[in-house]
DNA sequence: CTATCATATGAATATGTGTTCATGTGTTAT
DNA sequence: ATAACACATGAACACATATTCATATGATAG
């Protein structure tokens, strides 16, 4: 275990770039922005939640049918769906005993078109 | 346990609309698709990525600094650039024992800006 | 060749997350 | 009221994942 002398160290390692590094640091985004940030594709790194997204974009949809469409159990469904509503991605409107869920936003279908973009190459 | 008539079901669930479903089924998208998409966003959705990508989008840096710019440890920094790497968003040179990352694409800007803007309201 | 530095990586661990199961809530019909 | 239906939700479980720790690799300097 030795002390080094007067070299600039964070966690144990030379800044090697010490201009670059303050550069960077003033312009970055506030800790709060970067968590909002990351929640916010969280919920479109899933591919349940994908599907959900996009069989709203085409059409206004209840659990129910949702689940049939996806070939999965009503209450996954429902969760992923409560999640979709937190991030308010998502709203619904109740008729009855039937819930009818809608995509907020029509930006959520810019963010899908620039993904497919992505992975198509 | 009882058997349900002629009730058309998947997942033991009634399906309410079978026109929304077949037709929202017709125009889904590929589960390949899908999966591609899910990971394309999953990495976007870890908050030390993000600050990776969002530095790099200001400037090429190695490994070291950007350990010391997030007060993170090497390694934690490496594995979340391999990530990175395989899924094609960053690239790398090398300069004697130092290895320079930057980003692979412009298309990256894009993403990050347009989730800035939907997290800004 | 040896030591040192910058980076990469495998294993272990802790934490997060998606689905299932069981059950609860709210609405409609009888 | 009671039953049936559509949906919501808490707990449990299985699986994924981010970081740490220890160590390996590749490059340079002495």
């Amino acid at each position: 275990m030795k002390v080094d002398k007067d070299k600039i160290q964070t966690c144990g390692y030379t800044v090697i770039h010490q201009d670059v590094v303050n550069g960077v640091s003033k312009r970055m985004l506030e800790e709060e922005t970067i968590m909002s940030l990351a929640e916010f594709f969280k919920v479109f790194g899933d591919p349940t939640r994908l599907k959900i997204l996009y069989a709203l974009s085409i059409s206004e949809m209840c659990v129910c049918d949702l689940a049939a469409l996806l070939g999965m159990s009503q209450s996954a469904i429902s969760h992923q769906l409560k999640v979709l509503r937190q991030s308010r991605l998502i709203k619904y409107r109740r008729d009855g005993k039937v819930v009818y869920y809608s995509l907020d936003d029509d930006h959520i279908r810019q963010v899908f078109a620039q993904g497919l973009a992505h992975v198509n190459e």
